[in-house]
DNA sequence: TTATAATCGGATTATTTTATCCGATAAAAA
DNA sequence: TTTTTATCGGATAAAATAATCCGATTATAA
């Protein structure tokens, strides 16, 4: 059951944690982090290379290969993951299903979700990957 | 696309707000509802039928017939309408994907996420539709 | 050089969600 | 009583999402 975002966005949000997490120079295998996140191989397998595609992540072919952040983990947000999978439109959207939100013809709950969905967005793009580490592996040490 | 809830919660949802904004007395149909709002009729009468069901809302087949509130819109909330047909789980659930939200083991968006999920809950589950009468006409009027 | 271990990438399958079709049924009006 | 206009409800279709399969490619290490 998903939230608010995808499947694929939720893993590869997970995915992103673990290589900010998991730091060193060397790279991880997709392998490895099916068995830690628990997603199956192939799916995150296909996750990672789209954000590969994004220029998130880098990977290399061969034994000893694997994918590693493309930059630095202090200039990485979780919202980047979103961007690039799930696109950045629910921030926009109506969360009642109405076509359009216009401000002339508000919703009615149009206030308060207004300012949920602001929430949620800064929530996404104010802390960098970095400063989650602590968290990322007490959380990923529970699954 | 969707925000948080399913299509049919977000066709549900409005078309209650619906009901209870258009004046007491007779019923509604499916095929009024439909074009108001902009449902396939086929799939609205489906949803309809499903509140029905729960208790929601009341019908009438036959000429003349159609849908009607089951209580009085000062005793509906929108959050009914999620529960009835989405379920109030994704309100426990992980924006992250992780299976299980534990304060021990929280996620690296554990205290914001939280808050803004008891926020959205609290939207839905302050006011009655009949509250919102007059912005779900509004809303309506620009379909 | 050869065996090994990893990603790549295109095709395919499975599952869930969204939407539609249509015959049966019921009630009101003609 | 007959016609008209609704919902009911079960089956099915279409679309989107989630997951898998597998051969090809590439890089490392023995
Ligand atoms: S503010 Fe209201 S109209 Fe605008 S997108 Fe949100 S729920 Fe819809
Ligand atoms: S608080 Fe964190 S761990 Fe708990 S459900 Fe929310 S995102 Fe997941």
């Amino acid at each position: 059951m998903t939230v608010i975002f995808s499947k694929k966005c939720e893993y590869g949000m997970q995915a992103i944690l673990y290589l900010a997490a998991r730091e060193k120079g060397n790279l991880v295998s997709s392998d490895e982090i099916s068995k830690v996140l628990k997603i199956p191989r192939e799916f995150i397998s296909k996750i990672l290379q789209s954000l590969r595609e994004s220029g998130l992540i880098i990977s290399n072919k061969g034994k000893s290969g694997g994918f590693g952040l493309a930059k630095d983990p202090s200039r990485i947000k979780l919202i980047d993951v979103v961007a690039a999978i799930d696109g950045l439109d629910i921030f926009d959207s109506c969360v009642l299903g109405f076509p359009e939100c216009s401000p002339t013809h508000p919703c009615p709950v149009h206030e308060t979700w207004g300012t949920l969905r602001t929430q949620a967005y800064d929530m996404l793009n104010s802390e960098t990957v970095d400063k989650l580490k602590d968290k990322t592996l007490n959380k990923i040490s529970s699954l």
